[in-house]
DNA sequence: ACCAGAGCTTAGACTCTGTCTAAGTCAATC
DNA sequence: GATTGACTTAGACAGAGTCTAAGCTCTGGT
């Protein structure tokens, strides 16, 4: 993700401020954000953009597949930065935090024909859900 | 599903007509539908049944257990009355239709210690998604 | 059968995410 | 440096869901 600004240029990106800043938050730290979050802490470096912005930002990278959108409820979707790595997510039922997990074994190979429906199936989500060390003392 | 009003009763659950409609609709027809759809579907049954009672009872439903939430988009939550058997979901990206799917193995065991970072992992959740016969021709 | 009151339902206001719009601004090219 | 279309902005809007305050009603006790 370092070289995240030269690949968006070279897609004929125009650079501005904005879009810059987006990209440094999401490099910055490897957690996974709202867009809520990603707009706060946007703001700091820049304090006049907008969250329409940020929300277009990234989507726009999400189209351009740098960075993945989670959805682990109903709330906030979530933002990864991680995305040129296949992996899975650990949602903490108590807190909400998440983490990046990387199961053995393939999903996708474990869903025989006879349950495809006809379906040509592309893509597999897979979301453990469970309590951290912290929420699971504190319950 | 179809004594899941003597279930709940024994539960402690005060029987009302709201409920019974709610219960009713979510029996009838084993599909995927959002609150809203039980809504309108609750409503031919009993024209005064509120939206809220609705969100309510479902909610209920849920945490009793007799009845799955899924998220498959940033839109409705839909409710799955397939409870009580462990299933997952395949959604197609064009229509958004989902149909149940029952993978061979088992991706909790496909977990290993080292990538729980110490969670009590107590569930999986796994999403397939593709394209259904009918949109994969269209598209 | 009747009463009391906890529990349920209601309408509507409210919140939270996210999208859209119209007007203004600015990066990149000439 | 001027031009222009892409980008940004503030704020209005929309969809899904939650909350609240007031009123009803189911159920258990008399």
């Amino acid at each position: 993700m370092s070289d995240l600004l030269e690949r968006l240029r070279g897609r004929g990106w125009r650079m501005t401020a904005q879009r810059r800043v987006v990209a440094e938050v999401l490099d910055g730290e490897h957690v996974h954000l709202t867009a809520d979050e990603v707009h706060m802490r946007a703001v700091v470096k820049l304090p006049e953009i907008s969250r329409a912005t940020v929300y277009n930002t990234l989507g726009e990278l999400v189209t351009l597949g740098e960075v993945l959108e989670v959805t682990t409820d109903r709330r906030a979707k979530r933002y990864d930065p991680n995305a040129h790595r296949p992996h899975h997510h650990l949602v903490c039922a108590g807190c909400g935090q998440i983490r990046d997990v990387h199961p053995s074994g393939d999903p996708l190979a474990d869903l025989p024909d006879s349950e495809r429906f006809g379906f040509k199936v592309s893509d597999v989500e897979v979301t453990y859900r469970g309590l951290c060390p912290t929420c699971a003392t504190t319950a």
